[in-house]
DNA sequence: CACCTAAGCGGACCGTGGTCCAGTTCCCCC
DNA sequence: GGGGGAACTGGACCACGGTCCGCTTAGGTG
């Protein structure tokens, strides 16, 4: 409480608990990869401070709530200029992507090479059925950070990490035998699991996590009906 | 291109597309009424500055788009101060908000009282079908409007008119003899009316308003199968 | 090893959304 | 008609996101 205008969090505490794999800045979303491959190396200096200015982050999330999180701030936890911090992370929304990054990439995995039900040595159906759930899951567990991520709305479709559930989930309806217009219907089921509107009904509408993966379940064999046995 | 730092708009010369009703500020939102009714009345003055600034607003996003509006810049021509448009519509959100309302009323009034199939002559499986083309144009028409509202995500799903439209489709799925958890599968319905999805699909991906409506007849037909005799 | 250049850096600066509070105006009640 | 108090007004003020540009440094080259 006394003058001193900007709180300080001099070198804080906790663990950096974000890989060190090179993520680049601002405009790399557009990716196809899995979810934004590390592309040309930083230079030496570049890369140590942007490991600094994610753990920083990080932490003062943990700390504080993502909403909270200011980007003057984090650069000044890191010891780093706010510059620094807009080239390497493009805006506000750009360094909050690149905190759900290596939590993204741990879905992924899951759905992608994980075992089954999620994994591909299930069917199909059995794959489309176990994804909400697991989705759903992942999110209500990092919510804030999605939910302040999500502030950019403009930028949602356009993610990598959407694209990449949007083609794994059409692929599935295909597989599994869903007529029609499969790649709307794969769009309906990814709003379904929009991280604002799970956010919205378990935490506003007091629904349970039962009544949302029951839902999803209705969807699925309302889109693709008979795909658990296909 | 002098000196000069602020724009003015000095009486722009466009009418004022929107209704002198009086709309309440900022909290007002969470009323369960049709749109937002206008509550306590407004002393004499402060009623004649809200028309002002609504008209100031309305001119300015009809020249310069949704997305340039600046909160100074409409306070300024409306010759207004600063402090009396936020008093009065709490955020930029809630200004947007109000300039949507009485569009939004149009809507309303087409699908609660209006001719079938939209209104409440036709049987429930129609109008439920009907709903979403005349939802997804609607949108389509004052998308940049929608998409600056839509910028404060966490407020969407506790709007009036959202809460209206939940009530609305919930009722017609039940009435069309939909089973298993309706008010689910209402908000599935109405997550494929999303503003932000509409306008990506349409403008981002180049579909057509077509496939988006025969995906909309789709999802009714998983939903509540049969639907259309009921 | 010295040089050269492109990449990286940092913090002063700006525009905008949003707050605050002292002064003013309206309207109800006597 | 006049007095009292609540509601409204307005613009100075603040915090935060984002930009800009001159300086520094890494790291390749002869």
């Amino acid at each position: 409480m006394n003058g001193s205008p900007s709180y300080t969090i001099g070198t804080p505490s906790c663990a950096a608990p974000v890989g060190s794999g090179v993520i680049p800045e601002s405009r790399r979303e557009l990716s196809l990869l899995p979810v934004g491959e590390p592309g040309p190396q930083l230079r030496a200096d570049a890369a140590r401070n942007r490991a600094r200015l994610l753990e920083a982050a990080s932490c003062m999330v943990a700390e504080q709530g993502a909403a909270n999180l200011t980007m003057d701030a984090v650069a000044a936890a890191a010891n780093v200029g706010k510059g620094t911090l807009f080239r390497r992370f493009g805006d506000r929304t750009g360094l909050l992507l690149a905190l759900l990054d290596h939590r993204e990439r741990q879905l992924q995995a899951a759905f992608l090479t994980g075992p089954p039900p999620l994994g591909p040595e299930a069917p199909a159906g059995e794959r489309l059925r176990a994804f909400g759930p697991a989705v759903i899951r992942h999110e209500h567990t990092h919510d804030d950070l999605y939910l302040a991520a999500r502030a950019d709305v403009t930028r949602n479709y356009t993610l990598a990490p959407h694209r990449l559930r949007l083609t794994h989930v059409t692929l599935l309806l295909r597989e599994a035998g869903a007529g029609g217009d499969t790649e709307l219907k794969a769009q309906v089921l990814l709003s379904y699991l929009d991280p604002m509107l799970v956010n919205h009904l378990l935490t506003r509408r007091g629904m349970s996590l039962e009544r949302l993966e029951a839902g999803w379940y209705d969807l699925v064999e309302g889109l693709a009906p008979g795909a658990r046995t296909a």
